[in-house]
RNA sequence: GGCGCCAUAGCCAAGCGGUAAGGCAGAGGCCUGCAAAGCCUUUACCCCCGGUUCAAAUCCGGGUGGCGCCUCCA
């Protein structure tokens, strides 16, 4: 499989740091509020890698954090009258609900800031006891021109980066490029003992901190938004490498960012929906389908229209799904068509190309949509159980792999409508066309919908 | 000022040197009692100008237009 590394800026083949075995970690959510449409790419993209990975027959261990201290988490603890922790508490929640509803699998460990101020506290130390910071009146600092390979993430050089800085009033820093590894308290905000006063960690330092626990020092697989690449990753590598005296992680994937009319949507802009918002007009199952038909580096617009349209190619995939199912309850057993196993291992190896092509999901989306045309085009009342099931599971196969198809549509009716149903078929058969469309139409108005087929009545919910 | 990304049909989107996947929408046809679902057909001087090459959407140079990072942000 390859990957694009923001390291090396290359695609390149993915070697794990032990055969079998892939150790990721992937930055979450700061759970101040509902996450966004935007936060909600990379936990999609990142889980879709997880399960390719999964798939391929990897051990995956995979950590995310959840940053549940930081300025944001004060401010709005104490717009709302509540703790930092009651905040935490109830965005972990919430954010659980959505991940959940869009099919993200939970990490192996979800580990918080707050419950982990030993490991970072330790890693701090062992950075100030080095030389790579330094303690100002309890504010701990990590110095940037302590660590020669500073700015290799970003492609910059320190000094090019310290050009364009922009004002900076913050007084104790040796350096405009230093950054913060732990805070001292303010009156009234949450803090920890420390050897250097009470106080609270700065944003960079838990990601280092908690990828060492969990994962050791040098992990396979970082990954992100494109925006968390400076400074807060650059910062991660410089406080592992320094702290760790070893590389940080192998490969970097950054994700593009969802744009609104072309512009990054960001809650500093303030044009974002959240993915509360978009799941009240949208299924998860959509937002996820949608997020997966472009690639993860290309930034992708988001808008009412093209929600649409991936609402109706999804559809597509799950008509398709469902008319053979539907075929499955009269077919009869026998041998699985040869043209048709031929059909779906060639689509399925491209899928899988595609795949490990930089998780090319869009490309990978294209097999399925080929097994759908070839399977509804070929597929009939006559074919074996055995056919059917071969299609079936190949497409549900690979459509987990992308978090994808997984539902089943709703199959209970009530009395009432299975009898409306059976009146309309003996209608037809009758030839009281009349009637029959009335009952169709009745039908659909509840949100029914019928498809005479060879094989009998098919209906389906709207 | 530094670094980087993008430009393919009405819309979305693959493509990574060998003559343009796939989806949505539209049109026509087939199937159907009529529908629905589905199938078939149909639409591209690949932003512009040069260059390299037997061959370029793909590589190189130069434009034009759009976006991002360098500040909290996925």
């Amino acid at each position: 499989m390859k990957l694009y590394n923001t390291l090396t800026g290359k695609k390149e083949k993915f070697v794990p740091l032990t055969e079998g075995k892939v150790k990721m970690y992937s930055c979450g959510p700061t759970v101040y509020n509902y996450i966004h449409i935007g936060n909600a790419r990379p936990f999609i993209v990142f889980d879709t890698l997880r399960r390719y990975f999964e798939y391929c027959g990897y051990s995956v261990t995979f950590v995310q954090n959840f940053t549940d201290i930081d300025d944001k988490m004060i401010a709005r603890a104490n717009e709302e009258g509540i703790t930092v922790s009651q905040l935490a508490e109830r965005f972990i929640t919430e954010y659980y609900a959505d991940a959940d509803a869009l099919g993200i699998k939970r990490a192996s460990e979800h580990p918080k800031a707050t419950e982990n101020i030993d490991a970072i506290i330790d890693t701090v130390e062992k950075l100030v006891k080095d030389g790579y910071a330094y303690n100002v009146d309890g504010d701990v600092y990590f110095s940037t021109k302590s660590f020669d390979d500073y700015g290799k993430l970003s492609n910059q050089p320190l000094d090019e980066l310290e050009a364009g800085v922009r004002i900076d009033i913050s007084e104790k820093k040796h350096d405009v490029m230093d950054f913060a590894l732990w805070k001292k308290q303010k009156p009234g905000e949450p803090a920890w003992d420390s050897p250097w006063g009470k106080g609270r960690p700065g944003w960079h330092i838990e990601c280092s901190a908690m990828a060492n626990k969990y994962l050791g020092a040098t992990i396979d697989i970082h990954s992100g938004g494109q925006d968390l690449i400076f400074p807060h990753h650059e910062n991660e590598i410089a406080q592992s490498e320094c702290a760790n005296g070893k590389k940080f992680a192998n490969y970097w994937l950054h994700n593009g960012y969802i744009n609104i009319n072309n512009r990054k949507m960001s809650k500093s802009l303030g044009n974002f929906f959240t993915v509360r918002e978009v799941l009240g007009e949208f299924s998860a199952e959509v937002v996820r389908f949608f997020m997966l038909s472009a690639h993860y580096r290309s930034p992708v617009n988001f808008s009412k229209e093209l929600m649409e349209q991936a609402s109706a190619g999804l559809e597509r995939l799950y008509n398709c799904k469902d008319n053979i199912e539907f075929l499955k309850q009269s077919a009869k057993s026998g041998k699985a068509d040869k043209q048709i196993e031929e059909m779906l291992s060639l689509h399925k190896k491209a899928f899988i190309e595609s795949m490990n092509d930089d998780i090319n999901t869009a490309a990978a989306i294209s097999s399925l949509f080929d097994i759908a045309r070839e399977a509804n085009g070929s597929v009939t009342e006559n074919d074996t159980l055995e056919t059917l099931c071969l299609i079936h599971d190949t497409i549900t196969e690979l459509g987990e792999v992308l978090g994808i198809l997984q539902n089943e549509r709703d199959k209970s009716l009530s009395d009432e409508i299975e009898k409306m149903i059976n009146k309309r078929q003996q209608a037809r058969k009758e030839k009281n066309f009349a009637l029959a469309d009335e009952i169709r139409d009745k039908l659909k108005g509840q949100g029914i919908i019928l498809e005479d087929t060879p094989a009998g009545v098919k209906w389906r919910k709207e």
